[in-house]
DNA sequence: CTGAGTGCAAACAGTTTGCATTACT
DNA sequence: AGTAATGCAAACTGTTTGCACTCAG
C-alpha cells in the first residue's frame, strides 16, 4: 500500500506538472522521483545530498525551484519544524496527512497521526475568524534514544 | 489583568535573569521591557525596530543574545510561524499558552486559545514515544480582511 | 527555432560570532 | 580591577536570483 501510494504520487505529480504547462526536465523529474521514495519530511539539503550521492548533478537552485513549483501546485507541503530550515514532504491527493514529533536533541523527525486531533482541529477551524487552509502541529521534545542517553 | 500579568512578567524575567547570574545591562532590560509590553509574537526585527524607534541604540546582536538567554531560561517561547523568521513571545509562568493563526497573504498573526485542543494534545502526548516538552499549533489561511479583498 | 529548464555563481536575509570597548559589581 | 555586557562588522547558513547555456516541444 505504501509503495503503491508513492508510485501513484510520482505519477500524479508529473501529470499535474505537465497539465500546469511545465515541460519535462531532468532535474525536476529527479526531485519528484526522490520525493516519491520518501514518506516523511526532507530538507532541501537532504534532497540535494541524496541526488548527488546517486550521481546526479542537479544544482541547488533547481531543487528549490522544483520544490517551489510543487508547493504551488499543492503537491508537496512545506513545513517549518523550528530549526531554521524548511522541510518538504509529498502531500497525498487523498488529503490525509500526519503531523510531526521533533527531537530537539538529535533532530530526528517522526510522523504521527491522530484522528481525534484532526476532529478537534476541524471544529476549531469553524469557530475562528480566519479562513483556514492548513494546519500544522509540531510536538517538540526528546525521542526515546535521547531520553535514554 | 492583562496589565498586571505583563508587569509581573517583566519583574519575573528580570529576577530570573539576575538569579541565573546575569548582570544588569541596558540592552537586556530594554528588550525585556519591550517584550513585557507585547502580548503576542514579535520577530527579532520587530524588536530591533521598535527599540530604535524609541531612541534606543541597541545592536541586533544584543537583541539576539537577550532572546537566546530568555529562551534558555524559558522566559520566552521561540516560535516558527513559517516565514523564515523566528517569532518570540513572553511565556507566562502560569504555563497557560495560546496558539497562532497566520495569514499567509498579509502576514498577520493572531493568537487563539482552545481548552479542548489542549486536552486533546495532552492525551496525545501520553500516547507517543517521545517525551514531549512543548507543542505548537499553527493554523495557516487568510484573515478576514484578506478574504474580503 | 523558441523559450522553458538547468547549473553556476553571486546576491540576499536572518542569525551568529569575534573582538575591542563600556560599564556593572 | 575584573569580567560580563554591548555594539559593530564580519562570518555563516539557508534560500533566491541573474545569466548564459542546453534541451524539450
Amino acid at each position: 500500500m505504501s509503495m503503491a501510494t508513492n508510485a501513484d504520487w510520482v505519477k500524479h505529480a508529473l501529470e499535474t506538472l505537465a497539465d500546469a504547462g511545465y515541460r519535462k526536465g531532468g532535474a525536476r523529474s529527479a526531485v519528484v522521483e526522490l520525493l516519491g521514495r520518501q514518506s516523511c519530511a526532507l530538507t532541501a539539503r537532504d534532497i540535494d545530498d541524496q541526488l548527488h550521492a546517486g550521481g546526479n548533478t542537479v544544482g541547488r537552485a533547481s531543487v528549490y525551484r522544483t520544490l517551489e513549483a510543487l508547493t504551488d501546485l499543492k503537491l508537496v507541503t512545506r513545513l517549518d519544524l523550528g530549526h531554521g530550515q524548511a522541510h518538504y514532504e509529498p502531500s497525498l491527493p487523498s488529503g490525509e496527512h500526519h503531523h510531526h514529533l521533533v527531537c530537539d536533541a538529535c533532530g530526528r523527525v517522526t510522523p504521527f497521526e491522530d484522528p481525534e486531533l484532526e476532529r478537534t482541529l476541524q471544529k476549531l477551524c469553524n469557530r475562528v475568524s480566519y479562513s483556514v487552509a492548513e494546519h500544522d502541529v509540531v510536538l517538540h521534545g526528546k525521542c526515546r534514544d535521547c531520553v535514554a542517553a
